[in-house]
DNA sequence: CCTACCGATCGGTAGG
DNA sequence: CCTACCGATCGGTAGG
């Protein structure tokens, strides 16, 4: 049964292609017509595998949302102290930024352009995240490990910190992925200063 | 002579709303029409005021591009420590995204859809910015003041943890823009971790 | 600063 | 999966 092994792979070709062209330049300014192209069919072809130019960003938006909100839960979940889960939390933000660029990078900067009811779902998985997130800093703080900090302000520095590896993945990297993660992680929880 | 008193008010406006906008939707979501309507004029009077909708861009990137960098060269040029160096762009680049949230933000996200030569021109802008910005970081560690790190991966940290003020524009803050100032600054230069 | 309008391109559909 | 096409909207111009 040669169909059914590789029945979706169509759409996936779309949705990577999309992903791509989404962060290349923007969701707004890529047309159809140029996703079409990239895929090698016609423009009214991609109907066939999608509803809409929407429900491919609702796609990408929501895949990398859960993917993230389930690894949260995992590890708030875990036996560990509070430095220890932000040290995996943000191991494991940057390995998908890594891994999974076009995707991340499209579903942190482009779900603006979501329509409703997405773009609340959204909004409102993007915010649950956060005050997850920070009440694992406020845990540490309490419990003596962490400095008396704003947390919120801690979680904003954190998640965009390592948003910004989109610019050492476009510059050809002189260091490994493995010493841009411990460089980040290092920077982050122990600072700058050396003492 | 009221003329001249407030002779490129018009222009202003249109620069101030067209930043808001871009912000809000993305330089290409946002139509002329949708600007002109909040200026307060039809479309096609916009044009007498700029010559197209990509000369707004370019105003708009290229004022703050070049108040970032002569600002960056008044600090390399000063004489104070590493770390001191580090602590006031950080603080110039806080206030900046606080005071001219709109602009900063649009030259950071919509720079992409400049058109040559400007496109290039910028890029080389900021490639120069962060290869400054680097060099005073590896100045620091030659000096013994700031930790062995890769000093690009610490650029990118800095920079974009400070371009996450977004976040704290929009959820009408509970703490202050001073307190959130101090909150970064301590939390990039001396860690979350609690010595 | 407006009315009137241009050619180009957009997302999407009909029908095969 | 394609050809042929739709109405809507885009950035921008002519002319006053």
């Amino acid at each position: 049964m040669p169909t059914t092994k590789r029945r979706s792979s169509k759409k996936e070709v779309i949705l990577t292609k999309a992903a791509q062209m989404f962060r290349e330049k923007g969701f707004a300014a890529t047309s159809m017509r140029d996703l079409a192209e990239r895929v090698g069919i016609e423009a009214a072809s991609l109907y066939n595998h999608i509803k809409s130019k929407n429900e491919i960003l609702e796609a990408i938006c929501f895949d990398v949302a859960n993917r993230f909100m389930l690894h949260l839960e995992e590890v708030e979940a875990s036996d560990k102290t509070s430095i220890a889960k932000l040290e995996r939390l943000m191991r494991f933000h940057i390995q998908e930024m890594i891994e999974n660029y076009e995707e991340v990078y499209v579903s942190d900067r482009e779900w603006k352009h979501l329509d409703e009811p997405f773009l609340s779902n959204f909004r409102n998985q993007r915010r649950q995240y956060r005050k997850i997130f920070a009440s694992i800093i406020e845990a540490g703080i309490a419990k003596n490990e962490i400095k008396k900090i704003d947390a919120p302000t801690a979680v904003i520095i954190l998640l965009h910190a390592v948003s910004g590896i989109e610019s050492w993945h476009r510059s050809q990297a002189k260091i490994t992925a493995q010493e841009l993660e411990n460089n980040m992680v290092t920077i982050l929880i122990d600072g700058l200063r050396k003492h």
